[in-house]
DNA sequence: ATATTATATAAGTAAATATGAATATACTTA
DNA sequence: TAAGTATATTCATATTTACTTATATAATAT
């Protein structure tokens, strides 16, 4: 799997997030349409289609051929189908570039000062708690996700 | 696999879409974290990051345990599992529901007038093109994607 | 040639979003 | 009790977004 930055991801998952642009995309899993048939599909305007299709189109979620002075957009499913099979990777954190700076002392400063519910957390997690702590060895980590 | 209405599927992608709301996503991947350890990964304000928290737990994306003053966020990966095993059915339509109104007959006006590419037209769709059209017969539809 | 058509882009606007500062709430500590 | 802490909420603001109308572009039709 290639590596994937989050600007990336989160660009696909923003062209996807509105549910008319959706609608767009579905539309396009079925077939090959020019802008026109999207209209008459929607009902909105067609400046507001080609916006759409704009955003789906550098995602890279749809591709485009031109014929004359019409354009027949369809979904693009290589991109897709990888995306698909990258995507529990990349939910698992598995080839995400650029996650952010390390995790410093100051978390989840007192656990062991809870009361009633302490009996919850392993003496190991509470120890943790004010050691040194990096991204993966972090404080408030339970295995009981 | 159950039916999703578009909109509760948009709405985990919108709370994906947002780069700093999917470091937070995927920081809940690793483990189980108290909001401050969040705020001190990620360098943005309290409010902020609750707010964010808020967005991915009305998408169903994170999980809530309180403890005393804290709250320990995690992320749901039961519905995350479920999520990912529905996507692909979901991109190819199937489960989708109120996907919107039918296609009407005026897309796609007149592709017969293309010169110079006519011939990657096939007959059949040339004449859909004109003849009574429905979301699953629509012109311009080719099978070469 | 001119008129028409399909699509894209630009400009403007109303609504939504991301964020921070201030405040509220609820719990803990002393 | 009062003071402190973690988190949520409210409010204000700058930015982004989705949309429409108007215009531009490029091809087709007459």
């Amino acid at each position: 799997m290639t590596n994937y930055e989050i600007e990336e991801i989160t660009k696909i998952f923003k062209a996807l997030s509105d549910p008319t642009r959706f609608k767009i995309f579905l539309f396009l899993n079925r077939g090959i349409f020019c802008v026109n048939a999207i209209v008459n599909f929607l009902k909105i305007s067609q400046p507001a289609v080609s916006q759409h299709l704009k955003i789906l189109r550098e995602a890279g979620l749809v591709k485009i051929d031109k014929r004359g002075y019409w354009v027949h957009y369809s979904s693009n499913k290589e991109k897709i189908d990888k995306f698909l099979k990258d995507l529990p990777a990349i939910l698992k954190l598995k080839g995400v570039r650029n996650m952010g700076k390390k995790v410093n002392k100051k978390e989840c400063k007192y656990p062991e000062r809870l009361k009633g519910k302490t009996e919850e957390c392993t003496p190991e997690q509470i120890k943790k708690c004010h050691g040194d702590i990096s991204e993966k060895n972090h404080p408030c980590v339970s295995k009981k996700n």
